[in-house]
DNA sequence: GTGCGTCGTAAATCATAGGC
DNA sequence: CGCCTATGATTTACGACGCA
């Protein structure tokens, strides 16, 4: 399962990687505001509709594709809690229980 | 218990600098596949391990360890070759 | 073909540990 | 001690790929 293969089998394949992925734009820190209104969101529902996905933009001053970056993103970011919680609690029941 | 307990929960709000040990293998991961410095989730495994840190940590160490060496390589010249000079001799033995 | 899903990542930024 | 940089973690943004 190899994973963002652009190309690239098996052999010598050198400093490719130094290589800067341009033509992106920059990341911008989004303001407490909108992130707060954001989470909010997340909180009622982590999956949008096109409906309330554009409604949302338009509150926050975003994009419709940064919504739906940003609702990526956040599901991520809630596995990955998810997953170093139940790590966490395992081996806290190792150390007292 | 207690004051483990506490100790234990702080860790996760107080950010704690790897290891030495940990540190020097995972340099030496990084220097000896520069030129594909992407571990595979297997070999993140297996440094987590050795390094008793989790994967997330190895992911997030590889992360900036690429992009700051690539913004900087003078400045890690000679790291890079301290850990070329390692691997070496360890190859050879 | 389109559209949105996850996954791994680049790059910038944040927070603070640690050295001087 | 305060300042500063190194370092680990988190936040935007996207390409690659999957699926309905």
């Amino acid at each position: 399962p190899e994973k963002e293969p652009v190309g690239n089998s098996k052999g010598e394949n050198a400093a490719n990687w130094l290589t800067a992925k341009s033509g992106r734009k920059k990341r911008c820190p989004y303001t407490k505001h909108q992130t707060l209104e954001l989470e909010k969101e997340f909180l009622f529902n982590m999956y949008l509709t096109r409906e309330r996905r554009l409604e949302i933009s338009r509150t926050v001053h975003l994009t419709d594709r940064q919504v739906k970056i940003w609702f990526q993103n956040r599901r991520m970011k809630l596995k990955k809690m998810n997953r170093e919680n139940r790590i966490r609690e395992l081996t806290a029941n190792f150390n007292f229980s | 218990v207690m004051i483990l307990r506490s100790r234990f929960l702080d860790a996760r709000r107080k950010r704690r600098n790897f290891s030495k040990q940990a540190t020097e293998i995972l340099n030496e991961y990084f220097y000896s596949h520069l030129s594909n410095p992407y571990p595979s989730e297997e070999a993140k495994e297996e440094l987590a391990k050795k390094c008793s840190i989790t994967v997330s940590q190895v992911s997030n160490w590889f992360g900036n360890k690429r992009i700051r060496y690539k913004k900087n390589i003078g400045k890690f010249q000679e790291e890079a070759n301290l850990y070329a000079a390692k691997t070496a001799v360890t190859a050879a033995h």
